[in-house]
DNA sequence: ACCCTCATGTAACTTGTTACATGATTGA
DNA sequence: TCAATCATGTAACAAGTTACATGAGGGT
């Protein structure tokens, strides 16, 4: 499906960047519903680069240190208006190996299988926290200008998921205790 | 992380069965939280019985007609055992392409945004009711065993799961319309 | 001097998907 | 006899992770 190449497509769409931003792009924002490491993106650069997709310019900075700045073209920016549109099926379930193991619970202790959930309920609220944090710092009631709907509505996502989870979690815990 | 490996021990460690029953549970309570084809899952129990985890015996059905019933060994209970506490760092956030079209909303219209979410609140929905109707088979409050806890909290975590998209979609929606 | 961040890449490996390939059994 | 399901596998490819590998820039 390519997945990797639209999410380069939209970022650099935004504005030009290194694969280093780029890397770093997806440790913040795109976190909340994508992720891809250094290894991986470079050489997607050089397919995309190679598909016309999208271009560099070499910068120096310092004396020698050089870097390249990607930047979309216009075949680019028409594949992915166009791959912005489609709408497929749902894609299966996430996988999620938590789950897993409380699938086959019954193979451990109800201390064991306690233990289990509070350290997950623990762990879940400091993403949780973390994520309310982030999605106050918009106000209250956010007005939203086209420009920050992405942003805010993946932030959103996130954070009603992990609020969900940690229901799901109480529950959990309120039928082993 | 092998996680294959120990989704196959702990459905071998509840009752014995052939690669073509363990594909079939992958497509059944296991799509809550874990997948597998079955071009993945017969060469993992090929490395599986070279590792002495699991074991079997061929069966003819009919007259001709042989299939493999695997077994968990001891080697291999205890492996599962082990794994089954393991407490590990949160996974990352799961991938989700229709979230990544929304981070980039901005290059959509305004009807077009609405369209995508219309689409994505439907399908969604159809889950969302699939799941519930399998959850209100257990009765409105289950009394759970030890054995059943696995099956329905499962369940229970992708329907909530389920629902908070929905909310989530909702609140799209109001931005846009 | 030293450390952290900036910056770019490759190699080996694991995981997962799609397509290819075959054939038996069962029930309508 | 025909179709759906049962049953098992492989090959080629795509996607993703971990480790290897190198070196400059900037601040203390």
């Amino acid at each position: 499906m390519r997945t990797l190449k639209y999410a380069i497509l939209g970022l650099l769409n935004r504005h030009p960047m290194t694969g280093y931003d780029l890397s770093k792009e997806f440790d913040k924002d795109l976190t909340y519903f994508w992720h891809a490491k250094h290894s991986q993106i470079y050489p997607e650069l050089k397919k995309l680069t190679d598909e016309n997709l999208i271009q560099f310019e070499v910068q120096i900075t310092g004396e020698i240190l050089e870097k390249k700045v990607y930047s979309i073209t216009d075949l680019g920016k028409a594949d992915l208006a166009q791959w912005l549109l489609i709408e497929e099926d749902l894609e299966p379930t996430p996988k999620d190996v938590f789950k897993l193991r409380m699938y086959f619970a019954e193979n451990m202790s109800k201390e064991q299988l306690h233990h289990m959930i509070e350290d997950q309920y623990a762990k879940r609220s400091l993403k949780y926290n973390f994520l309310k944090e982030r999605l106050e710092e918009y106000g209250e009631s956010p007005t939203l200008g086209m420009s920050d709907f992405g942003d805010y509505t993946v932030l959103l996502s996130a954070t009603m998921r992990e609020n969900a989870y940690l229901e799901w979690l109480e529950i959990c815990r309120s039928y082993v205790s």
